[in-house]
DNA sequence: TCAACAGATTAGAACAATTCTAAAATGAAT
DNA sequence: ATTCATTTTAGAATTGTTCTAATCTGTTGA
């Protein structure tokens, strides 16, 4: 068994542990789709994964990656950051950070959670509480 | 002439100045577009206005709705507030200040610009300069 | 005043992103 | 192996928005 072979081996079993660990039963489609997402921090979208996952010779409709993107979403696997009507991005970091958004292209990059801080929010209407605290730092090219 | 007649005209003109003063043709659709918008600070969708405007009496085609809130947003009358995929709103409060939104109702609320500061921001990406930033904070009941 | 034309409006088609539906397939537990 | 709840799927439906081509309306200048 070639080394490259091994990795992934083990690769799929990590993944597999940790979809049964956010209760998620691990099938084919998930465990594909989850490998896809990797380990590295990326951007993605529905329509990005599905492409991808094609690309890799695992055909999965797109309406599983929507539903799957949604469970990974409120099993803490992933974030999803709204930036536009019409366009969704989940993102593979559910740690604290916040985003560039660059209109001309559409592209977001990282601003790491302990460099931006968020002051003065007044205490959320009444009945309610504050989930998240998301900033968008719009950019443009020059 | 009753007096809420009157105030109705003047506001009238009042509105198709300030049509004229951004450059845009005071049309019979425009004016009552603006005059909807009124003085008060809203957060408005397309669809939600262009069901004002039918309710109001004045037909105007939902093309023509879209079409002015781009162009109030592009003349600085207007700011788009970008809340997730398929959500888009239109405040008529343009000056410096942010939102609280609630994922059960949809709705915005006002956060003003002098409560909240956002400190730390790092330069962004080479060839770009920052166009605005934009906070959300997002909300649920309790 | 009105003719002419650029610009605006319109209904409806087209489009993009997402969700729904009902049927077929699959994983887990006997 | 059989069963049953869960998942996947193709395709239809929905939603929000933009496009198109025909029609209409402000504005300008004769």
């Amino acid at each position: 068994m070639r080394k490259s072979s091994k990795r992934k081996t083990m690769r799929l079993l990590d993944t597999i542990e940790r979809l049964r660990a956010a209760g998620l039963r691990p099938t084919r489609q998930r465990a594909a789709l989850a490998g896809l997402l990797g380990s590295e921090h990326r951007h993605i979208s529905a329509e990005s994964l599905h492409r991808e996952a094609a690309k890799a010779g695992v055909p999965v409709s797109l309406a599983t990656v929507y539903n799957t993107l949604h469970q990974f979403t409120e099993a803490g696997l992933l974030r999803e950051v709204a930036i536009s009507a019409g366009r969704s991005y989940f993102d593979t970091n559910t740690g604290d950070h916040q985003h560039f958004y660059c209109e001309e292209s559409g592209e977001l990059v990282d601003i790491p959670g302990n460099a931006i801080v968020v002051d003065g929010i007044p205490g959320p209407p009444k009945g309610t509480a504050i989930d998240r605290v998301d900033v968008v730092v719009r950019i443009r090219r020059n």
